[in-house]
DNA sequence: ATTTATAATTATTGATGCAAAATATTGGCG
DNA sequence: CGCCAATATTTTGCATCAATAATTATAAAT
């Protein structure tokens, strides 16, 4: 029996995240009306999928919802995005105090060799930027998993999509690969030392040089 | 012209609530199977109101959708409720860290206005729970608002709505009355002291002690 | 007798159509 | 010439309908 599946999302899903990459990349201002029929016939959906998948983002915040008169882009300032980045700085920080001082010895070797990995991805010599982008996803994604709460990760998935909107989507500039291996480098030292405090201090300062980075 | 409106929310908004209050009051049990026809014809509407209206709660997180089997109430487990709560407790406290630091005077007089409040609803000689558990509620929420972070609140404003499917729904235990007002004068002084980290303390020690309660 | 496969039934999911409401445009009146 | 009102068009919002997918039950084969 083969295990994959041809529509493994709802339709309503698939259109919810375009329609998100769309509203992020700003192809759907902010503050724009939303024209269910266009945007159906240029999906070639009808409109009850759309309309569902816009209740959806309304319930996100991304677009709002003003009765009989339809659906608007929700405007994300850059204080939004601030405010944004501010929230995944300490939802990550406490999960890293948390895998600190509950992640089991297997876990935290698996992290370490994600960082090896990064470290190697990050060679001076040869430098792979989109490789050191990926592992380094991967990092965070796993130091999640292990944090084990699907409630913080399921809102780390929405911030990080909100995140996305930013023209410059990357958390983490080209030019500021070697700082951000640094800073890796003593999150998981932190975290193999156990050191719930350093690790959430790391990982604060980890972000708040993200962000500085993106402003 | 009268200028009475017989719907001055859509269908699907009144549906959605309704549903959250049968969700809350446990008539719609948690892991139950959401029986779309049913619910429709017991409201005397179709199917598509409904069915964004749990969209909007799935959102929520109050039900869980799964791919072409339905809707479900969402089953919280203690688990779940100690990992919402540690969030909450995150959040919360880091917003109060936020008031401390940033609030004008004019936001942190009002937060102490609501302050009396609470001191004279706990009042010992003739305590008002109801009201206490109201005013406390407004106090964290107004905080919530100060801080001004509409993500963070929005956040907020769904865990909170997890919580309430809990049996013990409540945050605080009528026994905990007199140690939660103990609690909120701590948080209360150090807002007004302006001392961000002794907020996030504070705050966080009146959820752990809630949590402990809860349990 | 038990297990597997197929068929039927049931329920979800997407489409289309209709009615109500709001807005915009046009025409008439002051 | 400007403003108000009425009508028409656009668009939301709800209902009905059809199709697809999953689950369960029954039958057959080992």
């Amino acid at each position: 029996m083969s295990a994959l599946s041809l529509s493994p999302r709802a339709l309503y899903e698939e259109v919810a995240e375009s329609l998100r990459q769309r509203i992020f990349s700003r192809e759907l201002a902010p503050g724009s009306w939303i024209d269910e029929l266009k945007i159906a016939e240029a999906y070639g959906i009808s409109r009850t999928p759309l309309r569902e998948a816009l209740k959806v983002l309304a319930a996100e915040g991304l677009v709002t919802m003003k009765v009989r008169r339809g659906a608007y882009v929700t405007e994300v300032s850059d204080r939004d995005l601030a405010d944004v980045y501010h929230l995944l700085s300490l939802l990550e920080s406490d999960a890293a105090s948390v895998v600190a001082s509950q992640a089991s010895d297997a876990q935290l070797a698996e992290l370490q060799a994600l960082h090896a990995e990064l470290e190697t991805s990050a060679n001076p010599e040869a430098p792979d930027r989109e490789r050191f982008f990926e592992i380094n996803e991967r990092f965070h994604m796993r130091l999640l998993e292990i944090a084990d709460n699907r409630w913080r990760n399921q809102m780390v998935a929405d911030l990080r999509k909100v995140m996305k909107l930013n023209r410059h989507n990357s958390l983490l500039k080209t030019g500021r690969v070697m700082e951000s291996l640094q800073e890796h480098r003593a999150v998981m030292a932190a975290l193999a030392a156990r050191d719930a405090t350093r690790s959430r201090v790391c990982m604060q300062d980890h972000f708040r040089n993200g962000l500085e980075a993106a402003a």
